[in-house]
DNA sequence: GGGATTACTGTGCACGTTCACAGACAGGGA
DNA sequence: TCCCTGTCTGTGAACGTGCACAGTAATCCC
């Protein structure tokens, strides 16, 4: 049986193809008669328009892609992921658009997703954690707007974004060590190409000054792993210290093994804070005081942004979000 | 500037639509000499086809849907969407299809969705932890394969599914705690509608036969707090139990929270078994003894079955896979 | 040498929409 | 009465592709 088209429900209404389509496309000129009758023809008949026929004419798809930047530290983005991607579907659904996805791990990749975005299968482009310099931002440009999800790294000008303020929550937890009366405060960063490992560490930085020396420094990977090992550097280091931010609550996790293997009681000798909120934080021992983002304002305005652009708005301004110190346990 | 047509790339070869399209379409007769012509043509013109035009002759789309059931225990099964989620693209870019989401969390979502399916825009569909008896299953059945990734309770005969073999997975966990000496071994479960809730006490009774008494068996939704509660709940009606199964590691989380408020050391008073394999497994204290499911492999033969069934294939049989036993501090 | 087969090519049509245009009808003002 | 304006409707063309068909040229077999 086939599918009705757009003549079937026009033949069931005894109206033409041109009225149905008005009706469909919410031009006002269609009289409450051909209304109810093009209504009850529509539901009778099971019509749903063709999609692909819509665009073949209009030029456009209905649909977003979010291109998925598959780095290792798969984990850490996980929450994050998923959440973004919930509620793009839901507010694309509004609009009765679509979302496609697609990944950008490898060059093979990106070749793919350029093709597709510069054949036109898409509206508009949702980048997730690109990566900085990432080549294939350029040639995203001729294209249909593209928006990212968080800051892309050396890209903040061209790209517009939505993310939360990376670099506040960094000094609520330093301030935080601080209030407390901790003096030798260390941190453990994430990737040093990543805004989250950049501005988290500004933000350590606005508050310590120069009392952030290098020795009290130590970079991981976003790993769990990453984060036992530097906490270990960092004890050798500097045995004398008595807080440690971790940029993230997985490394955090680590951090904690690290301390309780070198006997470090937490919070009593070293408070731990930790960073996203995630899952993780609350299954610890102790659970992490941590710095909770605000996914999903930040998911909701960087699809605000992209459909604002879709619609022809010109200028848009990257959004910053706050962030907010979830004291637990740990500090 | 306007987008290259098939036309443009003819001209430019100096042949016809027709042979372009053939060799695009992977047609045998296309002569060498023309094959290089438009080869280069092609890349000269930058031509990618339009899938729109494409797919409104040959009726299909190119595209495979996934439907997320979106039920408030997000938590849960975020680790396994993004994996599914990655492996589907992947699966799929292989044959330039594309993966487009949407959601089924309330009535208006599956209408949605059926319309969507209905309306000819997939040539698949991949259902995600679909609930028991979802009234939207029947409605898809009259539209492309569809199938889904864990068996669908109440529907395992008429929606072909890949899935772990939970009930293995939980045989395993208990024969562990009897080979290891202990007694009075209790069980929390997940949700009773869902095939994990369902099956893993089936394994847990295949093993226990009688001694599984009802006094043992406590229910959790797969949070957190419901572990604990659940734990609580069993420490009360049995206070001499000396291991406890717990349908998730989440859950588990919560129940070893239970565990240590009432003073019981583990694994030494009580061993804890988990199920997943997830990130809390490794990331609690002591770190969890779990049952691994073979996610990415699930993800793989649920892929493989729904393509299978697009390109014709009539009678796919279920895929279930082995899980594994993963022995860790807490039993 | 003629017919059959093989390898390859070009052309018209259909897919289901939207959009621009033209036209019909009614009501109001001069 | 006539024209104008506003509301509503139908129609033809176009979007870019794949496919069936017809056609050509070369090769092969008897």
């Amino acid at each position: 049986m086939k599918r009705p088209t757009i003549h079937d429900v026009a033949a069931a209404a005894g109206v033409s193809r041109g009225t149905v389509s008005r009706l469909l496309n919410g031009d006002k000129y269609v009289s409450p008669k051909a209304r109810v009758a093009i209504e009850r023809a529509i539901s009778e008949t099971g019509y749903v328009v063709n999609r692909a026929a819509r665009s073949l004419v209009t030029q456009r798809t209905g649909s977003v892609v979010m291109v998925l930047s598959e780095p290792q530290e798969k984990l850490f983005e996980d929450p994050n992921y998923s959440t973004t991607i919930r509620i793009a579907i839901r507010m694309l659904a509004e609009r009765d658009m679509s979302l496609v996805m697609m990944l950008a791990g490898d060059a093979g990749d990106r070749e793919r997703v350029v093709r597709y975005v510069r054949g036109g299968h898409a509206d508009g482009v949702l980048l997730m954690s690109t990566h900085a310099g990432d080549p294939f931002i350029d040639a995203l440009r001729s294209g249909p707007p593209a928006v990212s999800c968080g800051a892309v790294v050396g890209s903040e000008g061209v790209i517009p974004y939505a993310a939360a303020d990376e670099r506040l929550g960094a000094r609520q937890m330093t301030e935080y060590f601080v209030a407390q009366g901790r003096r030798r405060i260390a941190m453990i960063t994430g990737p040093m190409d990543t805004p989250g490992g950049i501005q988290r560490l500004e933000g350590f930085a606005d508050v310590l000054g120069r009392k952030a020396s290098k020795k009290l420094i130590a970079h991981g990977d976003w790993t769990r792993a990453s984060g036992e090992r530097a906490m270990t550097e960092l004890l050798e280091r500097a045995p004398d210290l008595d807080a440690v931010f971790v940029a993230s609550d997985l490394m955090a996790a680590g951090a904690l093994a690290a301390l309780r293997s070198a006997g470090r009681r937490v919070p009593d000798d070293v408070a731990v804070g930790g960073f996203d909120d995630s899952s993780v934080a609350v299954s610890t021992h102790p659970p992490l005081t941590t710095i909770r983002q605000p996914l999903a304002e930040v998911a909701q305005e960087t699809v605000r942004l992209l459909l604002a652009l879709i619609d022809g708005e010109q200028n848009v301004e990257p959004v910053i979000l706050p962030t907010e110190l979830v004291i637990r346990a740990s500090a």
